[in-house]
RNA sequence: GCCGAUGUAGCUCAGGGGUAGAGCGCUUCCUUGGUAAGGAAGAGGUCACGAGUUCAAAUCUCGUCAUUGGCUCCA
């Protein structure tokens, strides 16, 4: 009886046969030795494999190395089982949670039980796991009964494992071997540990198992592999390039914000510079909120209690708020507002509304205040004190599609004034499994869900689909950009809500002349102001576009004897809404430059005897250096031309 | 809130059981200059805060606060 023959095409489209059994590595050594050596996994039929586990089939076949990203994922996901052989060898009876690979490196949970791991050990868990990986010991895979599973894991103690087997059905359960170390695990491994070259353990963090607060804390340890030293350190050098990005570093070298002990935690003082930058974002709001026919409305920081209860907010958040505030004398309740919404639920009950009056959108800076839990607070993403820049749409059921759609055009076109061109639109939906977290009826959610996506779809928007992200009275649609370290942030919002209405008993009155239920659409198109500044800087590493920076010029006299012309200029400037400092210090021309360029001002204007004769000023631009003299008119023309342009 | 780390001058950081250091910034003086740091002198700190150990604590221990990497949460 001859071999079984099965035939394997490969991405270019050639066709080899091979005997049934067949690994991708040997089809890789069949093609190049240089190639086998690089091989991490295989596409197999679409699906990932090891590269040693035979073929049993016609396939299709693709090699995977380091350059893939499914390559790269093995690699790392093998490495988190070879930090736990390393740490089972150091530290023996630790049990094991999950080890998954991650966007950068892996990661795995683990219990130390009664031993402790703090970041001392974090060497020499690295040097463990080169000393592992040099021994070049292959990984194997192996199918497994579930009894066989659970007994191998009773035995070790290790009721992580247990658990999970628990789940899993019969004849699905497999595990994997390398050196030492045998791991539950559905695979797919590289083929043996010596592809790792460099191994850094980057982080060491608590983490609830199963994501469960009320379960036990596990001690995870992140990490990170490459298959060449060089390119650890490139990727060191690169976390370490992110690090100057961070906003809050910017915001105090250029002195935009800054935090009080005294003030209190998550709330943030702008100081002069910062509050510019913040107001010209809110001008430029309010300009194309106009121009789309929002009405700017205006409403107090605290709200009776009663608001709160009718909006639901005080049943979800009120335990985790502020607490109330009393009055002396009447023992009235006021809670600081967390959100917009209840106060324009109101105005737009202040009158009896017609079908003709809607769309009616009402925006507001809105400042509100969340009582964050004290690990969550982060910079400016992440505070308790915040100003969103709030509308709320009402509008009658038929119009919701038209409204929504118009917002996304809003969103877009701020983010591309801004420049944020890499975002991920996110449709944020209720879990089912969880319905304690949302008010309202299922009917108006499954209504709401539907329109969001389809109108994005109509769109052409691309989308990602994210269940239980929905705020507690309806789905959103959510913008999220990443900061410098690659963390995704909501910026922009865009929420349909059928259920304040209801609450709040909102109507109009239809052309039938009966009372009609208005939906309602909650937006922020940056979201908050502070986040969404300090993503910008993150974005723009603090060299905002012209029309935002909070200095756009600097005049720098070459000496005392130009201070009035400078002066003169400036007025000049200022006529023309062009703002920023003179640099009157007793200091030489290349040291106020200097000054400059590192503060990150746009526009240099340098005025000595040469500009006071031809009255006219040498510009420099930041990062771009001497651009000439100029007349003050052709530059003031230069620069509105520039600011222009980008917001066009 | 939980696990880990950090806290020394306005900023960036060094030091470390025996009277606190640098660079930048700041003040004053000299200098009046041409495209990324001119020179000199000076001021400035309960070493986050509170206890404990010690003859002696900024340094060691514990606690608190703040910051921070994650987890959970995020209207």
């Amino acid at each position: 009886m001859g071999e079984k023959k099965i035939k394997i095409t490969l991405p270019d489209g050639s066709v080899k046969e091979y005997n049934a059994g067949v690994t991708s590595l040997d089809v890789a050594v069949d093609i190049s030795e240089g190639l086998a050596r690089n091989v991490l996994a295989a596409r197999v039929n679409g699906e990932v494999w090891d590269a040693f586990r035979p073929i049993g089939e016609d396939a299709d076949l693709q090699l995977l190395t380091w350059n893939d990203e499914e390559g790269k994922s093995t690699m790392w996901h093998s490495s988190a089982h070879l930090m736990a052989e390393a740490l089972e060898s150091l530290y023996p009876g630790v049990k094991f949670g999950i080890g998954p690979p991650i966007d950068a490196g892996f990661y795995y949970d683990v219990d130390f039980g009664d031993q402790h791991f703090d970041s001392e050990h974090l060497e020499k868990l690295e040097e463990k796991m080169m000393e592992l990986a040099r021994q070049k010991n292959g990984y194997s895979r192996k199918e497994i009964s579930k009894a066989d599973a659970l007994a191998y894991y009773r035995e070790k103690g290790d009721e992580y494992k247990l658990e999970l087997i628990d789940e899993l059905e019969d004849g699905s359960i497999t595990f994997y071997t390398q050196g030492n170390f045998t791991d539950l695990c559905k695979g797919p491994h590289m083929p043996h540990t010596g592809f790792v070259k460099a191994a850094k353990i980057l982080n060491v963090a608590g983490a609830f198992w199963r994501g469960d607060e009320k379960r036990k804390q596990l001690t995870r340890l992140y990490g990170i592999t490459f298959p060449k030293q060089k390119e650890l350190k490139e990727y060191l050098e690169l976390l370490e390039e992110a690090r100057k990005r961070d906003h809050r570093k910017i915001g105090q070298e250029l002195d935009l914000f800054t935090f009080s002990q005294k003030v209190g935690k998550g709330l943030a003082l702008w100081l002069p510079k910062g509050a510019v930058l913040r107001e010209r974002l809110e001008n430029f709001m309010r300009k194309e909120q106009v121009k789309s026919g929002y009405d700017q409305v205006v409403s107090p920081h605290i709200g009776g209690k009663e608001l709160y209860v009718t909006s639901g907010h005080y049943e979800k958040y009120g335990k985790d708020s502020f607490q109330p505030i009393t009055t002396p004398a009447e023992n009235e309740e006021f809670l600081l507002k967390p959100m917009n919404c209840p106060h324009h639920c109101e105005m737009y009950n202040s009158r009896p509304r017609s079908y003709k009056d809607l769309p009616i959108r009402y925006a507001e800076f809105g400042t509100v205040y969340r009582y964050e839990q004290s690990g969550e607070l982060h910079g400016l993403t992440r505070v308790r004190g915040f100003t969103q820049d709030d509308a709320h749409i009402f509008c009658r059921p038929a119009q919701v599609k038209e409204e929504f759609a118009k917002v996304i055009d809003l969103v877009l076109h701020v983010f591309k004034a801004l420049g944020f061109t890499e975002y991920t639109a996110q449709v944020s939906l209720r879990d089912p499994n969880d319905p304690d977290k949302y008010i309202g009826e299922d009917d108006a959610w499954d209504k709401a869900e539907a329109e969001i996506q389809e109108i994005a779809d109509e769109k052409g928007l691309e989308t990602v689909v994210e269940v239980g992200e929905a705020a507690f009275y309806g789905p959103k649609l959510d913008f999220m950009v990443k900061d410098a370290l690659g963390r995704k942030w909501q910026l922009g919002t865009i929420q349909v809500d059928y259920n304040l209405p209801e609450r709040f008993n909102l109507e109009y009155v239809g052309s039938d002349n009966l009372k009609h239920r208005p939906v309602m659409i909650h937006r922020a198109p940056f979201g908050s102001m502070e986040r969404f500044v300090a993503i910008l800087i993150e974005n723009t590493m603090g060299n905002f576009p012209l029309w935002l920076a909070p200095d756009q010029i600097a005049i720098l006299p070459i000496s005392e004897k130009y201070h009035d012309y400078a002066k003169t200029v400036y007025a000049d400037l200022q006529e023309s809404d062009i703002r920023g400092i003179i640099d009157e210090r007793d200091e030489k021309i290349g040291k106020k430059i200097r000054d400059s360029e590192v503060r990150k001002i746009p526009y240099m204007l340098i005025v000595g005897e040469q500009e006071v004769n031809s009255n006219a000023v040498s510009v420099r631009a930041h990062g771009k250096g001497d651009l000439g003299q100029m007349p003050v008119g052709e530059f003031k023309s230069m620069f509105r031309k520039e600011v222009n342009e980008m917001l066009k």
